[in-house]
DNA sequence: TTGATAAACTAACTATGTTAGTTTATAATG
DNA sequence: CATTATAAACTAACATAGTTAGTTTATCAA
């Protein structure tokens, strides 16, 4: 007993992010962490300063991991193809890494800045891409806002387990939804 | 003491919802609510099953005054206008309950059938708005989908703070967005 | 009047988050 | 090398939440 100079935040939020991705994330408690780790969950406390910081931090990795698959999605490709390519990213993701999705679902809960600003990193992305469409700032602005909430609101919708009854396909679904909006940064405003 | 015949599980629910405005949904408890009932929390267990009964309870009445707020807006209206207008009353209902809206959002911890099921009344208005345009039930599911999605997912961002920062008019970007989507059904596919 | 029922109660348990105060291993210093 | 300071672990304890079991009691029906 005592002490073991091996514990830091870091090795902390690994191992939450790990029993989230085993047990579900709403069983991640601070006991349950502590055990994994070999301690007790006070001890916890030299590290971080509550449950709260760690969800933050959870949230936060997962909204990292999220902007790099998005990046990864867009490298190598340009305009109407790389948004697609965005947004099939985007989905993929979500369906991949169900748990730490459902953590940057949750933020809601906290509204802390540091993760409204790696949120801001996901944005920034599709400012980029958007870049050759030669849009004035605010049509630009617009366009992200809407674009981003499609892909995030079809994602969630699809997780909480809607579109699951009526039968038609649903990555099709997915996809059209991408595509319309795609489409209309192509037009004239008139149209 | 001991028993006044007052209580149902009507009663709680109201006090629940009514608690959730006043506190935020977060401090709704089994406590809380029976002390604003003036009963012990136990005593709560004779109506209701546990807490994520009253959970369900008050996501089913936010979806079902969404669902009211909706179709309000749909009548005596007609398809683009019809559409905008349910689009508008959405976001409306987001703001006007943000608590509520909460517990809308809230639902993908619990995945119950019956809050699924309220939601598809939401969907079945969009559905009834989709006939004058005369598309296939197929293509009127995608739509659907993509719709909702589009509307829920900016509302949810919202909520949670983003748009915030970049300085461009949140009403147009959703109106736009709205306007988008609504015109992609006036197109033909080819487009 | 009496007895059954339903609704409230108390007591107690588990789990979670958290604080305070104590011990102890390592690192830094004389 | 000895000592001290620090940091990291510990134990103990408390609050709050949800929940269960078992008890009391008011009301209603026979």
């Amino acid at each position: 007993m005592g002490t073991r100079r091996n514990l830091d935040s870091q090795t902390i939020l690994d191992a939450a992010v790990e029993l989230a991705e085993e047990k579900g994330l709403e069983n991640v408690s601070l006991l349950q962490v502590a055990e994994k780790l070999g301690v007790k969950s006070p001890s916890l406390y030299n590290h971080l300063s509550g449950v709260q910081e760690l969800s933050v931090g959870i949230a936060r990795l997962a909204l990292g991991r999220l902007e790099e698959a998005i990046r990864g999605a867009a490298v190598g490709r340009s305009r109407d193809d790389a948004l697609l390519a965005i947004a099939l990213a985007y989905r993929s993701y979500a369906k991949d890494n169900p748990e730490l999705y459902k953590a940057i679902l949750r933020f809601p809960d906290c509204g802390d800045s540091d993760v409204q600003e790696t949120g801001h990193a996901v944005v920034r992305i599709l400012y980029q891409v958007m870049e050759p469409y030669h849009r004035s700032d605010e049509e630009t602005i617009h366009f992200v806002r809407g674009f981003r909430s499609a892909l995030h609101g079809f994602v969630s919708l699809e997780a909480a387990g809607f579109f699951r009854g009526d039968g038609a396909n649903v990555d099709e679904s997915y996809r059209q939804l991408a595509v319309r909006l795609i489409s209309s940064l192509n037009m004239k405003k008139s149209d």
